[in-house]
DNA sequence: TATTATAGCGTAATATTAACGGAATGATAC
DNA sequence: GTATCATTCCGTTAATATTACGCTATAATA
């Protein structure tokens, strides 16, 4: 730690916020529905871009604590998959010709100009967040006008640099999906062969033989075949699958090595 | 976003600080010497737990900028690769019963209490660097006693979580070495198979075959095969090779996948 | 010129991955 | 009942990649 003068002799610091200047919390909420993968966006009241479900960290929490209780209050869900990816931070990622202090002083009907906080330099710490599509279920607050999911082959115009975000969450999402066994939190806890391998080809956007794809899969040992089967019409139906419990949380500490 | 009403009421900021609050940058400065991997460690005047090299985030740079001038402070070098890792925060990370806001005061005769901002929740947005050990010169600051290479198998007692980040950089390398070519920064321009190969090695911390390392190596195409060879004593001479540049970049940038 | 330690090349055995044919199943239509 | 159809599921072979390891080449020294 380098100790610059200039601070050192300004002890005085104000404990009395809640939260803390500049940083804030982004996290890009995934859930798999109709063979697509989504993300869960808000529109804030009066704007039409939208943000990732974002906030600020508490003195009292961890990082990922601030991030599993943003992703709480937009999906009311509890032990959701959180994973870091990045942290994001520049002079004027804060500044968006469509989110300005004048825009939303006039709308907020509070006077805010360029020196307010809101609008300094803000670090991002971002998440990307694995949920269940069917138990989401969304919800903004007072500030958002929408809160909805998006499919990421559409994601409508962001604000600040919030598009980025996501892709870099796709793009480390798309690295784990080798090397950690994905789809417990995106699935149902039992699920088809063809299910699972559905969401694979969706997340990596590449056909993937599924016969290969069933046998390399059940050979890491990581889901195991019940004795049931799914009813899905007129069809043969399929076997139901669900994680191995012990193998899976294994496969997350030690990482595994999957090649489709 | 989410607006939190108390906040959003206080529009008072001072913007006249050089660098923001609560937010440090830390570097894991990694170099290779003697089949060792090694870490740039400095120690603060009067204490004997280790730091690493870190510092504070200025208003008028991003995360990168900052990582940089931090590494070039301690190695006097320019133009390295830096990658992002990781960030950390909790509320009692920046407390350590070695190095107290107490033994602070004692030793640098200016009075420094629990509410100096110095003590105050700090997230640390990590970063580690590549970096060529002959071209290094370390050099800590007025504040530091010692700056100085440790390997990473023989890490000294460090303050705060520090140890945890020089683990986490660790894994990152060694998951990027699969996806990334690693070695452009660490070894001198020109190498030999003999000596890149004793690196991944090292990094990898297991044995690898040297006569299927090589070949595999040089199918990826990122490095090529010189008409020199290097004068190693009483032994046969090994040829020297190179990274390609533009196959390199191109490695880097996409990524590639690289199974040894 | 023999010795020694290291570099470098080639190849056979083995394992893994990719490609794909075809049977089984569950409902529906006739 | 039986034919039809979409889908699941099982298995086999061919192609490819990986691993293991023997052998030769080289550079200095004794």
């Amino acid at each position: 730690m380098q100790i610059d003068t200039i601070l050192m002799n300004n002890p005085v610091y104000d404990q009395s916020e809640l939260y803390l200047r500049h940083i804030s919390i982004d996290n890009v909420i995934l859930g798999y529905h109709n063979k697509e993968l989504k993300v869960l966006l808000q529109r804030p009241q009066g704007f039409n871009k939208w943000l990732l479900p974002g906030g600020y960290l508490k003195r009292t929490e961890t990082l990922i604590d601030a991030a599993e209780r943003i992703a709480k209050e937009r999906t009311n869900l509890d032990n959701l998959f959180l994973k870091q990816f990045g942290a994001f931070g520049s002079p004027d990622r804060t500044k968006d010709s469509d989110f300005t202090p004048q825009k939303l002083s006039d709308i907020s009907d509070i006077i805010i100009d360029d020196k307010h906080w809101m609008f300094d330099y803000f670090v991002s710490i971002c998440f990307y967040t694995l949920t269940d599509f069917e138990k989401v279920q969304p919800n903004g607050d007072a500030y958002m006008e929408e809160c909805v999911w998006w499919s990421v082959d559409n994601i409508p115009p962001m604000l600040y640099d919030h598009k980025d975000m996501i892709n870099s969450a796709l793009k480390t999402l798309r690295l784990h999906l080798y090397h950690y066994p994905i789809g417990y939190e995106l699935l149902p806890k039992k699920f088809t062969l063809p299910e699972i391998h559905s969401l694979y080809e969706t997340i990596l956007n590449k056909e993937l033989d599924i016969r290969n794809f069933g046998k390399k899969l059940i050979a890491t040992g990581i889901i195991k075949k019940l004795d049931e089967k799914k009813k899905i019409g007129a069809h043969r139906s399929p076997y139901l699958y669900m994680f191995d419990d012990n193998q899976y949380k294994d496969a997350l500490n030690k990482g595994i090595a999957i090649i489709l």
